[in-house]
DNA sequence: TCTGGCGTTGTTCCC
DNA sequence: GGGGAACAACGCCAG
C-alpha cells in the first residue's frame, strides 16, 4: 500500500500541509511530479522558466533522497498517468495542495474522479496563499473585494493567517521508498534537453530554482531588519543594476517558498519597531498577491477582456509589427528596449519596469491588447503567475482596478528619475553605451556626428522610434476617454434594464 | 440616499 | 529644486 503526494506548485518540504497529510498514516510515500510532454511542447514557458523548474525539481529530489525517499517524475498527462500508477503501486491515498487556477481546477476534478473510480482516497490541503480564497470571499459577503482597501479590511477581520506547519525533516521508515523504485532512472528529474531547452542559448543563471535557494534568499533579506522595516515598494528603483527588491516572486510562484513563512517572519521583524505599512510594505506585497488570487478566483475569463466581468472593454487594435517590436526590444525607445532585453535574458524585471513597458504597449503608446502583452510576460517571467499576471495587466492598461488612465509613463522621462546617466540602458543595450547622457534616452535626437562618435547610427545600428510618444499618447488618451464613456453608457443602460425602479425615477 | 474623500508607484509646466 | 496645479476621473465607502 502506498500514498502518493502529487507536487505541482508547492515544490517544498517546509510548510506543506498536503505533504504532511501524506505521511500521516505511515504508508510508503511516493512523491510524484507529472511532466506532460504535450505541455512541454505547447506551453508558453521560456527557457529561463524551464531551467528554474528543473532546478526546483532537482532540489526537491535531493531533499527527498536525504529522507530515504525520492521524487518520481512521471511522463504523461495526469489523466493517463494516475490510473496506471494507482494500479501499479497499489495506491491507497493521494494528496495534493489546492490550486485555484481554472485550468488546474479542471485538471484536479478529473484526477479526483479517476481516483474515486480506483478506490483511492483524495486529500487536498491549502498552502499556496495566506488565506483560503473562499474564506475571504465568505467574509466579504460572497463577493470578491475589488479594491485593495476592501481586501485589507476583510483580511483584518480574519486575523493573521495560520502559522506554518512543521517542515518534513524526517520520514518514518515505513514511508521510505524501497526496492527498485528507489533507483529507477525512468522517473529521474528531466534534463534541460528533455524540456526542450538548448543550453547554449541560456544566459548565466541569476535566480536558481528550488526550496533551498528560496529559504537562503529569504534569510538574507530578513536579516536586513532595518531595510525590511523601511521597505516601500514605490521607492525602490527599477533601474538598479542589482535588484532593488527581494526577487522572491519566482519562489512564491512555484511554491518553493511558503507565503505564510514569509508573512510570519515579517510580523516578527516588525514587532516593536517602526515599520512601513501595506500596501507599500513587504507584507503589503503578499497582500497584493492575495488580492489578485481572490478576485481572479471568482471572475469568469479573468485572463481575457471578453466576457470578463471586471474588465473594461477597450477597442485595442492588433498590429503584429508593433507587437513584434515591443516583444523583441526594437521599439527605438532605449528605456523600453533595455527592460525587454533584461526580461528576456534574466527572466525578472522590477515591478516599475513592468509598469513602464505594459503602459507603453497598451494605453500609453502602442494600443495593443493587454492579453498579448500578458502572454509575452507569461513566457519570459520566472515569476509568471496566472492571477497576478492577468490582474496586473488589467491594472496597467487601466482596464480594471485602476482608472486614472491619464497617468501615462513616459518612455523617456520615467527612467531618468532613478538613472539620469542611463547606466541601466548602457548595460542592456551595449550598442548605445557610448551615447552622451543627454541623448541616451532619446538617441534619435543626437546629431549624426554624435551618433558616429558613439558608433551607433540610429535607423541602422539601433531602430528609430516606432511611434512618436508625444503624439500617440494624446491620441490614446482620447481613445481611453471614449472607451470609458462608452462603458459608462453601457452600464447605465444595463442598470436601467435590470432595475426598473431606477428607470421610473429617472 | 446623497456626497465628498480617497486610492501602492505620472508628467509637465509654472512659480 | 520643490511644490502645486492641470490633465479630467471610476468606484467604493464612511458619514
Amino acid at each position: 500500500m502506498t500514498t502518493v503526494h502529487w507536487f505541482r506548485k508547492g515544490l517544498r518540504l517546509h510548510d506543506n500541509p498536503a505533504l504532511l497529510a501524506a505521511v500521516k498514516e505511515g504508508a510508503e510515500l511516493r512523491p510524484v511530479f507529472v511532466l506532460d510532454p504535450w505541455f512541454v511542447k505547447h506551453a508558453r514557458v521560456g527557457i529561463n522558466r524551464w531551467r528554474f523548474l528543473s532546478q526546483a525539481l532537482r532540489d526537491l529530489d535531493d531533499s527527498l533522497r536525504k529522507l530515504k525517499s525520492r521524487l518520481f517524475v512521471v511522463r504523461g498527462s495526469p489523466e493517463e498517468v494516475f490510473p496506471a500508477l494507482f494500479k501499479k503501486w497499489d495506491v491507497q491515498k493521494i494528496t495534493w495542495e489546492i490550486d485555484t487556477e481554472p485550468y488546474a481546477q479542471r485538471r484536479d476534478e478529473k484526477v479526483e474522479r479517476l481516483a474515486r473510480e480506483s478506490g483511492v482516497e483524495v486529500v487536498c490541503r491549502h498552502g499556496h496563499t495566506l488565506y483560503r480564497t473562499e474564506k475571504i470571499i465568505e467574509a466579504n459577503l460572497g463577493k470578491a473585494p475589488l479594491t485593495y482597501v476592501s481586501l485589507e479590511k476583510v483580511v483584518s477581520k480574519l486575523g493573521h493567517p495560520p502559522k506554518p506547519v512543521d517542515t518534513l525533516n524526517d520520514l518514518p521508515e515505513s514511508c521510505h521508498v524501497r526496492g527498485e523504485a528507489a533507483t529507477d532512472v525512468s522517473y529521474d528529474v528531466p534534463s534541460l534537453k528533455e524540456l526542450g531547452v538548448e543550453e547554449s542559448q541560456l544566459e548565466p543563471c541569476l535566480y536558481p530554482g528550488g526550496e533551498t535557494e528560496a529559504l537562503a534568499r529569504l534569510k538574507i533579506y530578513m536579516e536586513r531588519k532595518s531595510w525590511v522595516c523601511k521597505f516601500e515598494k514605490p521607492k525602490t528603483s527599477p533601474t538598479s543594476l542589482q535588484p532593488s527588491t527581494t526577487v522572491l516572486s519566482p519562489y512564491l510562484k512555484f511554491g518553493c517558498l511558503s507565503p505564510r513563512v514569509m508573512y510570519h517572519q515579517l510580523i516578527q521583524i516588525y514587532k516593536g519597531s517602526a515599520h512601513s505599512k501595506p500596501p507599500v510594505s513587504l507584507l503589503g506585497q503578499l497582500l497584493w498577491r492575495e488580492f489578485f488570487y481572490t478576485v481572479g478566483a471568482v471572475t469568469p475569463n479573468f485572463d481575457r477582456m471578453e466576457g470578463n466581468t471586471v474588465c473594461r472593454q477597450i477597442p485595442w487594435v492588433r498590429d503584429d509589427k508593433l507587437m513584434d517590436a515591443w516583444t523583441n526590444a526594437r521599439t527605438g525607445y532605449p528605456f523600453i528596449d533595455a527592460i525587454m532585453t533584461q526580461l528576456r535574458k534574466e527572466g525578472w524585471i522590477h515591478h516599475l519596469s513592468r509598469h513602464a513597458v505594459a503602459c507603453f504597449l497598451t494605453r500609453g503608446d502602442l494600443w495593443q491588447p493587454w492579453e498579448d502583452g500578458m502572454k509575452v510576460f507569461e513566457e519570459l517571467l520566472l515569476d509568471a503567475d496566472w492571477f497576478l499576471n492577468a490582474g496586473n495587466w488589467m491594472w496597467l492598461s487601466a482596464s480594471a482596478f485602476f482608472n486614472s488612465y491619464f497617468r501615462v509613463y513616459s518612455p523617456i522621462a520615467f527612467g531618468k528619475n532613478t538613472d539620469k546617466h542611463g547606466d541601466y540602458i548602457r548595460k542592456y543595450l551595449p550598442q548605445l553605451a557610448k551615447y552622451p547622457e543627454n541623448y541616451i534616452y532619446e538617441p534619435w535626437k543626437a546629431p549624426l556626428a554624435t551618433q558616429r562618435a558613439a558608433g551607433c547610427i540610429i535607423g541602422q545600428d539601433y531602430p528609430r522610434p516606432i511611434v512618436d510618444h508625444s503624439i500617440v499618447m494624446k491620441r490614446n488618451l482620447d481613445r481611453m476617454a471614449k472607451a470609458y464613456k462608452a462603458g459608462k453608457e453601457k452600464k447605465a443602460s444595463s442598470d436601467n434594464q435590470s432595475s426598473p425602479k431606477k428607470k421610473m425615477k429617472k
